[in-house]
DNA sequence: CCGCCTCGAGTTCT
DNA sequence: CTCGAGGCGG
C-alpha cells in the first residue's frame, strides 16, 4: 500500500469516527434534554442523576474532541430548566454560578496546579512563595440552591437559581423553613444577600415517602428532589409541613464587607447572624489536609443526617478568589470533589464467553472502562442468556452499570432510548470457544405431576401420574471431559481446596504447557529438580512450592469430597456426605449401590444421590481417586462430632475481623459445632460484623437478628 | 405445587 | 454479590 493510500484510509476512518460522533453526540443530546425535563420540571426523574451525570460526561469529552458539534442549544448550555411560569421571576445582581466537579485526588491536584499559575507571588507569605494559600473544606448539600435578600435586617426575598441568572420567587415558601430567619438580630448590615441551601433530612423524606406510598403516589428519588418538589408547592402550608430546612454557605453582597477578608469569615458571620453552617467546615492549610477532611467525612456521610454529594473546596483568601475569577459558568477558586457515583453509563463492546470448571458458559460483557464507586471497571458477568434477554441487551448498547455491593460491577438497565439502530444481538456460540464441541444444555432432575386437565404436547399420561420429566436448565454448556478451558478450572479448584495457594493459575498453566502436569494428582509428585530449573524460578521459590504441597497431603474427608468436584457437592454438601459416612470407602460404596436402595441423608436429595452414582460408577474417577493416593494423598476420616458449645448456631460474617480472617474465623466456629452461611436470613442466629461490613448487617437489622461485633464475638469464641 | 432457605458456581479490582 | 437450582416443609 502506497503512502498515500494510507493516508486517504486514515482519513477515511477519521471521518467515518466523526460521523458516529456526531451521531453519538445527538443521541445523547436527546436523551439528556429528555431527563432533564423529566427531572427539573416534573421532578419525577426515571433514571437516577448518576445516570444523567454520566450521560452528561461523556457528551462534554466528546464536544472536547469534537468542538465544531457545539450547539448554543445544547443542555450543557443550561444550568437548571425553564423556570416554570406559576412563580414570579427574579434577577439575580450577581449570577449564581454553579461548580466544576472533580473525582479524585488527581484532578483535584491538577486544579491546583492550574490556579497556583495564576495566583501572584505572595510578599505576605513566605519568600515570594507563589500562591501559597489556604483551602477551606465545607460539605456540599444536596438540596436547592438558593437566595435570601435582606434590606435592614428583614427578609425580603427569596430565590432559587433558575438558569443562573433568573430565578423564581419562593419568597413565601421558604418563610416557611425555621432555621431561615426573618429578622437579623442588630447590628446588622444594611444590605445583605445570602446564599445556601434549602434541604431536607433524610428522615422527613422516608417518613414523607412512606406516606407517599400508602396513598399510591410517585417517591420521591432522594432528598434535592424532595426539596426541590416541596419549594414548588404553591400553597405555603403544605411547604410548612414539610420541615426543610437551611444551610447557609456564602455571603453574595454586603454593605460593609471591609472587614471580611477570607471565606471562612463569612461563615463566622453568618453563624453570627443566627444561620445554620456546616459544623464541620475547616481551613485547610494544604491539600493533604484537605483529603483528611475528605476521607473523614466520606464515612461519616452515610450516617449525616442529609443528603450530600461531595465536598467544596475552595481557596479561603478573598483577594485570590476575585484574582481566579470566574470561567464560564463555574469560578475558578472553587471545586466540588465528588464522592464515586454509585451508577454510571457505558458502551457494551463485546460480549465474551467464560468456560467455567463444570463446562458452564457464562456470557462476560466488555465495556470501555468506566469510573463507577470509586474502581475502573471493564467487565462484568451477564450470567446467562436469559439475564440478556430480560435485559434486551445487545452489542452497542449504552447500559447503566452498578456496583453490587460495592465490589461487583453489575448491568442494571439498557437505555434504549440510545441506539442507532447499529446494535447487534448476542448469540450463544454453538460450540465450545476453547475445545470447539457442541454445546448443550444440562437436564434437570425435576419431578412433576402432570396437570390433571391441561395436558402437555408431550406425555400423555393418566390424570396425577407422577413424571420424571427432564426440564432444560438455563446454562449452557461444554460436555467434553477434556476440554482445556475446563481443567485447567477444575485445576485451579483443586489446589485452592488443597489450600496450596503457591500455586495460583498462572503457575498452574505453566506447568501444564511444561508438560509437568497432565492431572491434579500428578502435583503431589512434582520435585524441585522439575520446577527450578524453569524460566522465572528460583531454587528458593521451587523449595517452598515443594514443601507447601508436601504439607497439604493430608486431607479431611469433607474437603476432599469438595476438591473432586462433583457436580452439586460442594463445601457444605461434601460436609454433609463426610458426616454422615464417616470414610470415603463407604462412600464410594454407597455411592455405587442401586440408587433406590440407598437411605435418605440429611439434606441429600434425588438431584446430588443421582450426581454421586454416576461420578462413582466412572472408571475415569476411581482410577483419579486411586492416583492421588498412590502420590501420596491421605483422606483422613471424620472423628465423631463432639458437642460443641455453638452447636445448632448460624453465623453470617461480614466486613473485616482484625484478629483473624475470614477464613479461620469460620473455621473455629464449624470446629466449635456451628455454621457458618453466606445470607443473612431468619434462621441466622448472629452476624458477625467487622470493619467496612456491607449490605448483611442492614438485613440482620431488618429482620431482627443479633448482630455481634468482633469483641463479643470473640467472647462467644472463648 | 409453592415459597423459603441454602448451596454451588462464576466473578471484579486493588 | 447474584443468579439458578436443589432440598424440604406447608
Amino acid at each position: 500500500m502506497s503512502k498515500s493510500e494510507i493516508e486517504k484510509r486514515t482519513s477515511l476512518a477519521e471521518i467515518a469516527s466523526r460521523l458516529s460522533a456526531s451521531r453519538r453526540v445527538k443521541k445523547l443530546r436527546n436523551e439528556i434534554s429528555r431527563l432533564r425535563d423529566a427531572y427539573h420540571i416534573e421532578n419525577a426523574p426515571n433514571v437516577t442523576d448518576d445516570v444523567y451525570d454520566s450521560l452528561t460526561r461523556e457528551l462534554r469529552t466528546l464536544l472536547e474532541e469534537y468542538p465544531e458539534f457545539k450547539d448554543a442549544s445544547s443542555p450543557l448550555n443550561r444550568i437548571a430548566g425553564k423556570p416554570l411560569q406559576k412563580f414570579k421571576k427574579i434577577k439575580h445582581k450577581i449570577r449564581m454560578l454553579s461548580l466544576n466537579d472533580v473525582f479524585n485526588p488527581e484532578e483535584l491536584y491538577e486544579w491546583e496546579k492550574r490556579i497556583k499559575k495564576l495566583l501572584p507571588p505572595s510578599p505576605l507569605q513566605g519568600e515570594g512563595q507563589r500562591g501559597e494559600v489556604n483551602y477551606f473544606c465545607e460539605i456540599k448539600f444536596d438540596g436547592l440552591a438558593v437566595s435570601l435578600i435582606y434590606e435592614k435586617g428583614i427578609l425580603k426575598t427569596g430565590a432559587t437559581r433558575g438558569d443562573s441568572f433568573i430565578g423564581e420567587d419562593i419568597t413565601l415558601n421558604l418563610k416557611t423553613i425555621s432555621s431561615i430567619p426573618l429578622v437579623l438580630p442588630k447590628p446588622c448590615p444594611d444590605y445583605l444577600e445570602v446564599r445556601g441551601e434549602a434541604l431536607m433530612s433524610k428522615k422527613t423524606l422516608s417518613f414523607l415517602n412512606k406516606i407517599n406510598e400508602r396513598i399510591g403516589k410517585p417517591l420521591f428519588a432522594n432528598t434535592r428532589n424532595a426539596t426541590a418538589g416541596s419549594l414548588r408547592q404553591l400553597d405555603a402550608k403544605l411547604v410548612a409541613e414539610r420541615h426543610l430546612d437551611f444551610y447557609a454557605y456564602d455571603i453574595a453582597q454586603i454593605s460593609n464587607d471591609e472587614k471580611i477578608k477570607n471565606h471562612s469569615e463569612k461563615h463566622k458571620y453568618l453563624k453570627e447572624l443566627g444561620f445554620n453552617v456546616g459544623e464541620s467546615d475547616a481551613v485547610c492549610k494544604d491539600l493533604t489536609e484537605a483529603f483528611r477532611f475528605i476521607e473523614k467525612f466520606e464515612i461519616e456521610r452515610p450516617k449525616f443526617p442529609f443528603g450530600t454529594d461531595g465536598i467544596v473546596v475552595s481557596i479561603d483568601n478573598l483577594e485570590f478568589q476575585e484574582i481566579l475569577g470566574v470561567v464560564g459558568k463555574a469560578p475558578r477558586y472553587m471545586v466540588a470533589y465528588k464522592y464515586p457515583a454509585e451508577r454510571a453509563t457505558t458502551i457494551i463492546k463485546d460480549v465474551k464467553i467464560n468456560v467455567g470448571r463444570t463446562g458452564v458458559l457464562t456470557p462476560l460483557a466488555i465495556f470501555s472502562p468506566t469510573l463507577v464507586a470509586g474502581s475502573t471497571v471493564s467487565k462484568a458477568t451477564l450470567h446467562n442468556m436469559d439475564q440478556i434477554e430480560r435485559l434486551d441487551l445487545r452489542i452497542g448498547d449504552t447500559v447503566v452499570i452498578e456496583k453490587a455491593g460495592d465490589v461487583i460491577p453489575k448491568v442494571v438497565e439498557v437505555l434504549t432510548r440510545m441506539r442507532t439502530g447499529k446494535e447487534k444481538k448476542f448469540k450463544m456460540p454453538e460450540h465450545c470457544p476453547t475445545c470447539g464441541d457442541k454445546v448443550q444444555k444440562r437436564e434437570t432432575s425435576s419431578f412433576q405431576i402432570l396437570n390433571p386437565r391441561g395436558s402437555h404436547a408431550e406425555g400423555e399420561g393418566r390424570r396425577g401420574e407422577k413424571f420424571e420429566r427432564s426440564e432444560l436448565s438455563v446454562a449452557y454448556y461444554c460436555a467434553n471431559s477434556k476440554c482445556p478451558a475446563k481443567n485447567e478450572r477444575y485445576l485451579e479448584h483443586f489446589v485452592s481446596v488443597f489450600g496450596i495457594y503457591e500455586l495460583g493459575p498462572k503457575i498452574l498453566r505453566r506447568f501444564k504447557d511444561e508438560g509437568l502436569i497432565t492431572d491434579a494428582a500428578d502435583i503431589f509428585t512434582l520435585t524441585k529438580e522439575d520446577i527450578a530449573p524453569l524460566e522465572r524460578f528460583g531454587e528458593k521459590s521451587a523449595e517452598n512450592i515443594i514443601e507447601e504441597i508436601k504439607n497439604k497431603k493430608k486431607i479431611p474427608l469433607s474437603k476432599f469430597l469438595w476438591a473432586l468436584g462433583i457436580l452439586h457437592v460442594g463445601e457444605e454438601t461434601a460436609r454433609d456426605l463426610a458426616q454422615h459416612f464417616g470414610t470415603l470407602e463407604k462412600i464410594i460404596f454407597s455411592a455405587r449401590q442401586d440408587l433406590a436402595s440407598i437411605d435418605s441423608i440429611e439434606n441429600i436429595g434425588p438431584a446430588v444421590l443421582k450426581s454421586l452414582h454416576d461420578f462413582f460408577r466412572d472408571k475415569n474417577n476411581l482410577n483419579f481417586i486411586k492416583k492421588l493416593q498412590k502420590n501420596g494423598v491421605v483422606v483422613e476420616k471424620v472423628g465423631k462430632r463432639e458437642a460443641g458449645k455453638l452447636n445448632g448456631l448460624t453465623f453470617v460474617l461480614t466486613g473485616t475481623l482484625s484478629e483473624m480472617s475470614r477464613e479461620i474465623a469460620k473455621e473455629k466456629i464449624i470446629s466449635l459445632g456451628g455454621k457458618v452461611s453466606g445470607a443473612v436470613s431468619k434462621n441466622t442466629s448472629y452476624v458477625v460484623a467487622g470493619e467496612e461490613s456491607g449490605s448483611k448487617e442492614k438485613t440482620a437489622l431488618k429482620l431482627g437478628v443479633k448482630i455481634l461485633n468482633e469483641k463479643e464475638f470473640l467472647k462467644l469464641l472463648l
